[in-house]
Parts: structure tokens; sequence; C-alpha cells
DNA sequence: ATGGTTGATGGTCAA
């Protein structure tokens, strides 16, 4: 089974984009991020043709997620018990939904951006994902075999391999300590991330700003992630970053991810 | 070239 995450930064813009990468690239499920969409505005019927059901949580032109999936869709959750809300009267976004989608849990995230550190929006960033990770440890704690794959943009570079420089992001968002420990703190919470073992040269990145020719001078980021339990990290059987996809007109600014499943957990190894 | 990209929008904001 193939899964793939990709902040697509408007389904609208890049329609043709998805459509034609689902035809060649043999997935699955596909958690995307930034449709852009509320609900009623998405284009449903172009990917059932292809086999998929929709999973669409969308309130209106600002961030928007969807599971996509041709091996079943079922159970499907909006946004998550906890989730934190932002501004003034607090709005809870659409920036989580999940489906079961053959077999495992799949969520389509996009972690809000926090926009600069002290901003109230970086508060928020770090509640929403203190609260994501408490949902993570009870469920895990409630089922050590869950199968779970949290798929979606995180706007967190974990480590400094992560930025094309360090420098540059010293007093912006994504690498600070604050966000880097709440990233760990999923990690803690009992998930790891199985792409980075088949992704490990240098400056390997899921995203690279529009401006200044970053994609072209590869100044990008490692941000986005598909961040699994331990029954469907047993299973992997390899992953990849499908960079071109951000080469040439209409690009997104995100890359999609791709992880690889067994269709078992090898018999070796794993017993617990 | 007083700029820088793109997208949703219809003035600017968000990323």
């Amino acid at each position: 089974m193939r899964l793939a995450t990709w902040n697509v930064n408007s389904l609208r813009a890049r329609m043709d984009r998805v459509l034609e990468f689902m035809r060649r690239s043999e997935v699955d499920v596909l958690a995307v991020q930034e449709t852009k969409l509320a609900d009623a505005a998405f284009p449903v019927q172009p990917f059932e043709e292809l086999g998929y059901q929709v999973a669409h949580h969308g309130l209106n032109h600002w961030n928007g997620v969807a599971v996509l999936s041709r091996v079943g869709l079922d159970d499907v959750q909006r946004g998550f018990p906890g989730q934190p809300g932002y501004g003034d009267p607090a709005v809870v976004e659409a920036r989580a939904v999940s489906a079961l989608a053959g077999g495992i849990r799949v969520w389509s995230l996009y972690v809000p951006n926090g926009r600069e550190q002290g901003h109230p929006h970086f508060d928020y960033k770090l509640a929403w994902l203190k609260a994501l990770g408490e949902q993570v440890s009870g469920q895990l704690a409630a089922d050590l075999d869950a199968a779970l794959v949290l798929a979606g943009d995180y706007n967190i570079a974990p480590t400094d391999a992560d930025v094309w420089s360090v420098e540059y992001y010293a007093d912006k968002t994504h690498t600070s300590p604050p966000e880097r420990a709440a990233f760990q703190g999923l990690l803690d919470a009992g998930l790891s991330d199985p792409v980075r073992a088949f992704t490990r040269a240098p400056k390997t990145f899921t995203y690279w700003d529009y401006q200044q020719l970053r994609f072209q001078k590869n100044r990008g980021m490692r941000i986005d992630f598909m961040l699994c339990s331990d029954a469907v990290r047993d299973r992997v059987s390899g992953a990849s970053i499908d960079r071109d996809e951000r080469k040439g007109k209409g690009a997104s600014d995100h890359a999609p991810v791709l992880l690889d499943l067994l269709d078992t957990a090898p018999p070796t190894g794993n017993a617990r």
C-alpha cells in the first residue's frame, strides 16, 4: 500500500497537477493540505472517476484538508478532541481530518504556521501541537497496536539539517526550541518518522518558498511528515519525496512525500 | 527593477 501527503496550496489552482499525480503515482491514500475550499466547492467527481473516495474538511478559502482513498474510506473524523481554535471569537479551523483507509487511521494535518515568534498565532501553534500529542498519547495508551499515520504539513523543521540555512531561520518560526519540543512530543507519544531513513541525502527538503529562486537554489525546508505508530512503522518498505512535483509552472510550494507499506508486518523481530 | 512569488480576493492578508 502506498500513502502520500501533499500540501497543494489551493486544490483549485492545482487540480490538473493533482489528478496527473494520482494517475501516475500509484498512491492508494493521499492526505491533502491547504485545499483552500469549502466542502461544497470540493471537486469530488474527478477523484471518484479515478477510483478514490473523498473525505474533505473545509470551512472557507483558508486551510482545508482531505483524505483521498482507493482502499476504503470509513469513519471520517473532522478535527480532533481538544483541538484549539484561533481568533476572537476562537474558531476551530479546518486543519485536521481523518478516516479509516486500508485498515489504517490516516490523518491529514495542517499545523498552524505560527507567523512570528511572539505572535498569538505562535502560541496557537504550540497549543495545537500539544493537544494533538495528548490525543495520540491517549489513543496509543488505549491500544498499543493501533495503526496510525499522522500525515501533513507540520510547519516545523525538526533538526538543523532540515533547513537550508540555520542562520536564516534563527529569529523566525519553524526551528525554534519550543516548536521542536512540540514535534518531539509527538515522537514521545509513540510516533516515528520512517521517511527519513529513506531520504538521508543532505539538503533533502519538502518545501521551497516561491520567492528568491529558492527551489532552483535548493534553499528549502523539510516540514512535511508522515508520522507513524509502531504497527505501521513495522510495515514500511520504502519512502520518497517527489521533488519533480515542485518543478515547472503551476507547482505547489510543497512536494509530495510518499510512504510504501507491506501488506503485513514482517514475521521476525517485531514480537511484543 | 525602490522590486522580491503565489493564491484568494477584490483591500490586503497569509504563507
